[in-house]
DNA sequence: GTCTATATCGTGATAGAC
DNA sequence: GTCTATCACGATATAGAC
């Protein structure tokens, strides 16, 4: 179709992007975006039918572009330990890129209705289990313990990204700037590893 | 004064507190209060002065009572392994009573505005650095490796509190109900500990 | 203390001129 | 495609009767 990009569609999208991972989608107001992007409220109705709409538009794209393919590393084949630490290294610079995402995410997740749900599952969700088949691998051989792929996945996802989750108070805690929270959040990518894989080596408790 | 207490005044805490945690200060209106607590909009206006006031009442304590206690465990006078146990079995048992808490917090505190970071702040959120000072007496018997606390601390946290912050997610995309989501947290309270033990015990790489 | 009725505002969405 | 003007609605909050 070669149809041209109209400028002003994509000002919306972007505008929208910002303000809805900023504010969440409830108390992100259509005026607040079509001010962002330098138009008016009927542009953006004119473009996107409704301002769910938009959120849905913007939001398949966006969060299946950075998110997901970060995640699916888990099931790269990869040597075990070279995979953790590519995990937490690209999960953390991502996170860096984009560090109100997580949170946005997550709170747009509460309650039945969000579209969130049925974005995430259209993004392909499920996962393949080549992860947990890996770890097993691994156990048989003796060069680990046996271990819940699912519990890993989760320990490690937690530790990346909560303290992105949690950047406000942690910033006002410890009076960290931008710089120093980038110093905390890069210091941890040798952290989780070691710590993840320090569980995996050791004998059975 | 003894001033008999109000049940009405009781009811609408109770059904602000309920509506906040779920739905977000942003989403939860008056008249859901109102009618969730058996009452009208005018009574809610008439024992607080406002909606934000009635955020303020309620969680001041509300948050004061369930969640520093637990945090504040790390800095009790008990051997390292027995309080890194405590701390996960105490937070983990908190939150399965209270499970959609922490991401209310968080999500609360977006935007600088938010009511939560005065609570946060006015709660005593700086706690003393005896974890710290524990850490280093381990570290100069030669027990662990030398370890910064708030990377032990943000790992501990990340690990209890993630499962309740992504656990929507975390139910729709492993086909969980309840009691599976129980079984998974409940494990943890052994993996974590191990996890942070291994870390702390191992070597510096 | 409790309720009904209402004032006032901000929101999402649309009609219609250009 | 773009804008102004406006509608319909739901929100917080209050006035005032009982």
């Amino acid at each position: 179709m070669a149809k041209a990009q109209s400028n002003t569609e994509e000002k919306i999208k972007d505008a929208a992007r910002k303000l809805f991972v900023e504010k969440g989608f409830g108390n992100a107001t259509t005026r607040d975006i079509a001010e962002c992007a330098d138009t008016n409220i009927a542009l953006v109705n004119y473009y996107f039918r409704s301002k769910e709409n938009l959120f849905q538009e913007v939001f398949q794209e966006s969060f299946a572009h950075t998110f997901l393919p970060v995640a699916r590393i888990l099931n790269d084949d990869l040597p075990l330990e070279v995979k953790i630490y590519k995990f937490v290294d690209h999960m953390t610079e991502m996170l860096k890129r984009d560090p109100m995402m997580p949170l946005f995410v997550l709170s747009e997740m509460r309650g039945e209705h969000s579209q969130m749900c049925r974005i995430m599952l259209e993004s392909g969700a499920l996962e393949s289990n080549s992860f947990q088949e890996q770890l097993n691998r691994e156990a048989a051989k003796g060069a680990i313990r046996a271990a819940d792929a699912l519990q890993v996945e989760t320990s490690l996802m937690s530790m990346v990204l909560f303290p992105f989750l949690s950047m406000n108070i942690l910033k006002m805690k410890h009076q960290m700037d931008d710089e120093a929270f980038t110093r905390f959040v890069d210091s941890r990518k040798k952290i989780i590893p070691e710590m993840t894989l320090a569980y995996l080596r050791q004998r059975e408790g």
